[in-house]
DNA sequence: TGTACATCAGTGAACGCGCGTTCACTGATGTAC
DNA sequence: TGTACATCAGTGAACGCGCGTTCACTGATGTAC
C-alpha cells in the first residue's frame, strides 16, 4: 500500500535526517490507522513498521516504547478529528458526515474516540491527557456551532459529542445491517440539529 | 476475594456435577467482570480462573477456547444490563443511575457495552450476535418508557441508548475529574427525560 | 573543494517473557453388579 | 446395601508461538580539517 521508496531526495544535504523525520511521521500515521482498525493490542510493532514501509528493528530509534508511540498516535488521530470539524460548515453537516455509513465502515481513518474510547481509560497518562485536550477542543467547536447561552450551549455540546460517538460505536458493534442503519438515522435525527432539538432548560 | 471453598455440599449425590456447574458459573462471572475492567486482551485465562478460585489447567473442561468464554461473558453482562433496566421504574431514574459517578467508577460491574463496545466489532460472530440481541432488548425497554408514537419513540430510544453509552465512555476516558462530572451532568440533562427532550419531528 | 572520520537510521537475527493451550496424573464422584 | 471399577473435574508442569525489546552490524549521511 505505502511505497517504501522515499519521494523527496531534495533539499541539499542532511537528506537522511529529513528522511528520518518523514519515516517517523509515517510510523505515527500507520499506527494511528492500525490502532483504530484493530485496537492497541491488535497490532504489533512489526505490523506498524511494515505499514510505514520499514522493518521492526529501527522502531526504537524513534520511540521509547510501543506505549510512547500510542500517545502520539492518539494525539494525531484527535488532530484529524479537529480537522474534520474545521472542514464542516455547520453542526448539521458535521453530524451527517460523522454518522454516515462511510464513517462507520472506515474505522482506520475515522474518529479516534469512537474507535478506541473504551480502551483509552486503560492506557497511560499521556494518552489520557491527549484525549482530554481533544475532547475539550471538539466540545468547544460544537458549542460555537450551537450558539446561544454559553452554559446551556456547552451542556448541549457535551451531550452531542458524547451522543454521536456512542451512536457510531453502537452502529459498528451491531450485527444487523438494517439495525445499524436505523441507529445512524436515529442519531442524525437526534443530534443533527442540537440547536433546536433537546429543547430543555431544566 | 472469592473463597475457593464451595458453599453447598448438599443435595444427595452427584455433588461434583453440581459443583462443576457452579464452577463454570463462577468462571463466566469472573470473566464478565475482568473483561469489563481490563478488556478482552487485558486478562489471561489464568487470571480468570484465579478469579473463580480455580487453577488455569481446568479451563478447557468447560470452554473450547478463550473466545468461546468471551461470548458467554458478554451475553452474561448484557443480561445484567437488562436486569438493571428491569429494576428501574422510569427512564429518568435509569439514566440517573447509568450516568452516576458510581457507575463510571465501577467498570467491572457496569454496562457491558460501555466497557467493551469499541472492541465488540473485532470479536467473533457469537459475541456480536449476543450484543445485537442485548441492544435490541435495551432499546425496546427504553422505547416503552418513552411511549407515544411507536416509530418516533423507537428513534428516540435508539439515540438515548447510544447517547448514555457514549456519555459514560467519555466520562471514563477523560483525565479531569471536573470535566468528567460535567459530562455526566450534561448527559443526565439531555437524555434523562427523552420523552419531553429531543422534541423534533423531523 | 576534497578527504578521512564519526554518527546514526535502518536491518535482521536473537532474546525472553507472557499467554493460550495441552497433557499426564490424581482422587473423589458416580455407576455397575 | 456394599464393593470394584470407570469417569472426569481439577491440578500443575510443560509446550510453543507471538510480540516487545535488544543488539551487532552496515552503509550512507554529515562533519572536521
Amino acid at each position: 500500500m505505502l511505497s517504501s521508496k522515499p519521494a523527496h531526495e531534495g533539499d541539499r544535504m542532511r537528506v537522511s535526517r529529513q528522511q528520518a523525520a518523514e519515516h517517523r511521521e509515517r510510523i505515527v500515521a500507520a499506527a494511528a490507522r492500525l490502532f483504530r482498525e484493530k485496537g492497541f493490542d491488535g497490532v504489533g510493532v512489526d505490523a506498524i513498521m511494515a505499514g510505514a514501509g520499514l522493518t521492526h528493528g529501527g522502531f526504537y530509534r524513534h520511540f521509547p516504547s510501543k506505549d510512547g508511540l500510542a500517545a502520539e498516535a492518539v494525539a494525531r488521530g484527535l488532530g484529524e478529528n479537529a480537522e474534520r470539524q474545521a472542514a464542516s460548515p455547520s453542526l448539521q453537516e458535521f453530524v451527517c458526515a460523522y454518522l454516515s455509513p462511510a464513517h462507520r465502515d472506515n474505522r482506520g481513518s475515522g474518529c479516534m474516540i469512537a474507535a478506541l474510547g473504551c480502551d483509552m481509560a486503560r492506557q497511560g497518562p499521556e494518552v489520557q491527557r491527549a484525549l482530554t485536550a481533544g475532547v475539550r477542543a471538539q466540545v468547544e467547536t460544537v458549542r460555537r456551532w450551537i450558539g446561544g447561552r454559553r452554559a446551556e450551549a456547552r451542556r448541549r455540546a457535551l451531550a452531542t459529542v458524547a451522543g454521536v460517538m456512542g451512536t457510531l460505536v453502537l452502529a459498528r458493534a451491531v450485527d444487523d445491517a438494517a439495525l445499524s442503519e436505523e441507529i445512524l438515522a436515529a442519531g442524525r435525527s437526534a443530534f443533527g440539529g442540537a440547536a433546536d432539538a433537546m429543547r430543555r432548560t431544566e
